[in-house]
DNA sequence: CTCCAAGTGGAGTACCTGTTCCGCTTACAG
DNA sequence: CTGTAAGCGGAACAGGTACTCCACTTGGAG
């Protein structure tokens, strides 16, 4: 006697209202979190809906389910960016073009923007994504530094470092200098040259540590534990 | 008969004890403040204070009267380090070491940090000071342009692009890669040198526009404005 | 010592956000 | 068409923070 899931054709489990809904609600809750981050309020994002509250929270149960959910196709995107890179001939160009294009995508989506920077660690699914991409960017660097283009001291941890830079400037300036990241970007980019590093400014003052792996998972960790401990403030 | 107001001897008209409590408040905000920045809870300042949240709110009427207590000397080393750095006789190690100390005084307090990227045109008694630096600071760019050590494209809103992007760095990494400012600075400082400038890499990729002076005035206006609609949320 | 204005602290109010509960509605299988 | 489980919405509860009010205490002038 009637298990009710009708199940319309795909393998949503879903009733075709329920299922609407979702989409509605992962539809506003991009716009919201774009505009104003992952730590935005739920009630706004049911209200974008026309959803109740209670809605979203039987069909996202924590706010991560529904990070998650939102920024699915744009961590694709992230990651194919880098396969991208591969496939362009001249490894220095690859190289530059994979920064600009990761800098790029923070740009406009506050929300991505947190992604990328605080919470990779927060979001188990974003996980392996993060992992791969961050072990072809390290075949990206070996390629670019046996090329003579890029650095030898430049490491792979140097990424998430340029991500935080950028993602200051970019949440700095917000949309009253949208393009002023690029300026960064292209500084950082002429100090990643080989040639610079060769310099006599650089002989002069050699580069400080890197970040270790470690120490970069424990960065991102505390800024997990952080957003856990108050869903509040933070800004 | 009796107008109270004793006036120990200094001009700050308030009772004894009451100018004890005035102190006790600051220094406990100062504390509360480089650890969770300037959107701290104000409960938790008058609980370390050991004081009644009523008497918080009677000297300091707004958060920012507060913050303009807390901050007012950091600010004069602020100042002063753009000082100290013209008394460099080499034009292009006093930029480069006043990069480094600015830098260096958002580490370690993210309340500092709030003030220096955010909150400039928040609170009025630092504009003063703020842009008298700025001008300063130019002073210091042409000199080290005119040494032909600091490349000519180099403009003063550099600076708050710099801030930006080290406050991003000292945010994200936090206290577990508390150096990694470090390596961003050096890139930097790197890129900032007339022969990086000159250099192929330079020469083919052009550096983007700067944002004006106008675009960063509104970019901090903007943030200042997020911050009054809603104390809440920012982290 | 007396007196009172300055000062105090904590309870109270208001607002915002997260999260759950529950009675009502509706899609859809039979 | 009908029954029912899935789904729904909003009220209600909870916790945290900003800010005010007011009855009580106290420094210090005279």
């Amino acid at each position: 006697m009637g298990q009710g899931c009708g199940a319309t054709g795909v393998g949503s489990g879903l009733r075709a209202d329920a299922e609407r809904n979702r989409l509605r609600i992962v539809e506003a809750a991009r716009e919201v979190f774009a505009e104003e981050g992952i730590d935005a309020p739920l009630n706004e994002v049911a209200r974008r809906a026309e959803v109740g509250i209670a809605t979203l929270f039987r069909r996202f149960p924590t706010r991560d389910d529904l990070v998650t959910a939102v920024f699915a196709d744009r961590m694709s995107a992230y990651a194919a960016a880098v396969d991208r890179a591969h496939a362009e001939p001249d490894p220095w160009l690859g190289f530059c073009r994979y920064l600009e294009q990761v800098c790029a995508m923070q740009v406009g989506d506050r929300g991505f923007t947190d992604v990328m920077t605080q919470s990779f660690p927060r979001f188990r699914s974003f996980e392996a994504e993060r992992r791969r991409s961050l072990d072809r960017f390290g075949d990206l660097v070996t390629r670019a530094q046996q090329a003579g283009r890029l650095r030898a001291d430049f490491v792979v941890e140097d990424l998430p470092l340029l991500l935080m830079a950028n993602a200051g400037v970019v949440s700095g300036m917000g949309d009253a200098a949208p393009d002023a990241w690029r300026r960064l970007v292209t500084y950082l980019v002429q100090a990643f040259a080989a040639e610079t590093a060769e310099g006599p400014v650089a002989t002069a003052q050699p580069l400080p540590e890197a970040p270790t792996p470690r120490q970069v998972a424990r960065a991102l960790a505390r800024v997990q534990a952080r957003a856990a401990r108050g869903p509040g403030r933070a800004q």
